[in-house]
DNA sequence: CGGTTAGGGGTTTTT
DNA sequence: CCCCTAACCG
């Protein structure tokens, strides 16, 4: 039974009465374990397993911990228990009652938002200060979701109320992409949890215990979430010293408030650490130290094996930090899985993944960079996505955006004139149009400024005679746009044969292998093998556009592969995007952002870039969220990774920018360095 | 000249 | 990947 592998405080922890728990688990300390010994005294304690909501930090974690209590009790046990991420569980409670929704990408729904707010024309508006920008404005309203339960322009003019004379026009702009979402199918991540708070008495929960883990990582918005959920029982487990995602909004009250909003919680703490070797923790102790005390803890070393101290790593240049790096790695004897590097900024993984892979050293990003950001990928679900959902604009426009001489802005047009066609359907306008007229059509021009609702000039179908086109496609009414080139119009007949191939078409790899054979599909790879084939003289290396072809073919079939086990094409474009990132390629040393290490641990580790102004980063703390006690906890996390062995790692100068670097703070604090003697190098 | 498309350069962390 | 700018079109 999980319950008799726990220590002693786990045991205590695991086997709480019912009621309001906390559970302080520092680094290190089971804290999986222990969530999935409390799991499993609820259920031996009778807890029916439906009644049990667990709710992590990543999908990934929850498998692990449901497939841990998979060993010792019935599958049909375990399935029955709710679990997964915020995002994941809400998503799952709303397609209840709204079937139809569409999850899209922050950065899909940023595009949106600024297609809004170029529309309004700022300088008719009276004010002392420079309107903000589209995406600040874009990414304050999503802090402002996830951070406060009030109202955003009170939340907003605390911190600018100089902007007080634009708020009508910033509320403006939320407003109709409020609307504009609505109308489009589309949801948010932050949308996921917001609806679902509004509705969750219609979804009738009993639910009789909510475990949270990475509590001290929740947000306001969350925090409402559990509130609303109004469980009798709460099984919190977290540490304040690892909370880093402030920049998310979340609330470090949360985990520092708990027994004031709940009178009678218990607190638990876990302080044996059985994952680092004692130089590594108390290194990690030293530096955390220096942080405020929430609730009162020390680290307690478990294994008290001999060990070798934390190394400095100091090198002159940039490039020679990842060379050598990678160089000591392939020279070592710790299996490559069990090793990992980690840093601040996503921009260090580049060049420690080259330096890897010279020396024939495999390495695996974690991550949908790699896979479902590829644009051979995000085609494909665009084309998913399109199909389930007819509104989808936006994946239109992408997908559109593949033909010669179209850009965004006739994609918009050819989309708002196939639905026209159509009488209001995409598909029954592209397939079979039964208005044959140009609308009137709306461009991005200034609202304000009474410009609107143009008047097209017809194009005539006769410009595409004498080009081999069928007669067929000529009488189509999409020709009659006057911007559309014969290119734009073999891309659009490309679209239409797949479309009628796939319009009936239910399951996910059925359309995905139509999809992946089409002519539209090879045009798309076509352009970019090409793109990446491409030699600084402008020239195309055949050879290199052969293995670039074979590559993307490869992550197309992969994609075919996991969407084998979804049944319905909403669900399996939600699922990518919901859980798509975790998803790793490939096997190897592991590259990870600090924030992508979160509860995972190594044999190894070595933290690079360790410089000051990169971590701590600097550019960050000066924005709204960081702040030097937030990359200190980062510094923490990144080096409680390490099980046996830790490198720290900087370099004196980046060639490539021709910037200086000091070290960073935090290795002084780690007494790696002696504040005398650096001073005296520089 | 305005609007649009295409391509080059710098980059901050996640569900 | 987002922003900026150069080329291109009508």
């Amino acid at each position: 039974m999980p319950l008799s592998q726990l220590n002693e405080e786990q045991f205590a922890a695991a086997s709480a009465p019912l009621g309001y728990n906390l559970v302080i688990a520092s680094a290190g300390t089971g804290k999986t374990s222990t969530i999935v010994g409390r799991i499993a005294y609820l259920l031996k304690e009778g807890v029916p397993p439906e009644k049990i909501l667990l709710l992590t930090f990543t999908n990934k974690a929850a498998g692990e911990m449901i497939a841990r209590l998979g060993r010792y009790f019935p599958q049909k046990t375990v399935g029955a228990i709710e679990a997964g991420t915020f995002h994941a569980v809400c998503y799952r409670w709303l397609k209840k009652y709204r079937p139809s929704v569409a999850l899209k990408q922050p950065a899909e729904l940023k595009t949106l938002f600024r297609s809004i707010y170029e529309k309004r024309n700022f300088k008719r508006i009276p004010s002392d200060s420079e309107p903000f920008s589209a995406t600040f404005i874009y990414d304050m309203y999503s802090l402002y979701q996830n951070s406060s339960l009030g109202t955003f322009d009170s939340w907003f003019l605390q911190k600018y109320p100089e902007h007080e004379g634009l708020m009508d026009a910033y509320l403006d702009i939320i407003n109709e992409y409020e609307e504009t979402k609505e109308e489009y199918g589309f949801v948010s991540f932050n949308d996921l949890i917001v609806h679902t708070n509004k509705y969750m008495n219609e979804l009738e929960l009993s639910l009789e215990e909510v475990l949270v883990d990475e509590y001290q990582d929740t947000n306001t918005l969350q925090g409402a979430f559990i509130d609303e959920i109004a469980s009798p029982s709460l099984f919190c487990v977290g540490d304040y010293d690892q909370s880093i995602y402030a920049f998310n909004g979340a609330n470090i009250e949360n985990i520092s408030t708990f027994t004031e909003r709940y009178p009678d919680a218990r607190v638990y703490t876990l302080v044996k650490n059985y994952r680092s070797k004692a130089p590594i923790l108390s290194l990690a102790n030293r530096v955390i130290e220096k942080n405020p005390r929430i609730y009162p803890k020390t680290l307690e070393v478990g294994r008290k094996e001999s060990a070798k101290a934390p190394v400095l790593l100091v090198f002159d240049e940039l490039f020679t930090q990842y060379h050598s790096i990678a160089r000591k790695i392939g020279e070592g004897s710790t299996d490559y899985e069990d090793i990992a590097v980690i840093f601040r900024n996503n921009s260090s993984a580049d060049g420690i993944e080259a330096s890897l892979r010279e020396l024939g050293i495999p390495s695996r990003r974690k991550g949908g960079t790699s896979f479902f950001e590829a644009r051979e990928i995000k085609f494909l679900l665009d084309l998913l996505s399109l199909l389930h959902n007819p509104k989808d604009m936006m994946a239109f426009i992408h997908i559109f955006e593949y033909g010669n001489g179209i850009g965004s802005s006739l994609a918009k047009e050819l989309f708002q004139s196939l639905v026209h066609f159509g009488e209001g359907e995409l598909i029954d306008g592209t397939l079979r149009p039964t208005l044959n007229t140009l609308p009137k059509l709306n461009p991005n021009k200034n609202v304000q400024l009474g410009l609107f609702d143009d008047d097209l000039e017809v194009g005539s179908a006769s410009r595409f005679s004498g080009m081999g086109f069928d007669r067929d496609i000529l009488s189509h009414p999409v020709v009659k746009h006057p911007r559309l080139n014969a290119d734009g119009l073999r891309f659009f007949i490309d679209f239409r044969t797949l479309l009628e191939a796939i319009e009936k078409e239910e399951h996910p790899r059925r359309v995905l292998r139509k999809a992946i054979s089409s002519s539209l599909y090879e045009r798309v790879v076509n352009t970019l093998s090409g793109q990446r084939a491409k030699l600084k003289s402008g020239e195309i290396d055949r050879f290199k556009m052969e293995e670039s072809r074979e590559k993307i073919y490869a992550k197309a079939s992969l994609l075919l592969e996991l969407s084998s086990q979804y049944r319905e094409l909403g669900r399996f474009v939600n699922a990518m995007i919901l859980g798509g990132n975790e998803l790793s390629e490939g096997s190897g040393v592991n590259l990870l952002t600090v924030h992508a290490s979160k509860g995972l641990e190594f044999t190894e580790v070595y933290v690079v870039d360790l410089m000051d102004g990169r971590f701590p980063n600097r550019k960050l703390m000066s924005r709204s969220g960081g702040d030097m006690e937030e990359e200190r906890r980062l510094f923490y996390v990144a080096v409680t990774r390490a099980r046996d062995m830790l490198y720290l790692s900087y370099a004196k100068y980046d060639r490539v920018r021709k910037m200086d670097f000091k070290p960073s703070p935090f290795l002084e604090e780690a007494g790696l360095i002696e504040r005398a003697k650096e001073s005296a190098m520089i």
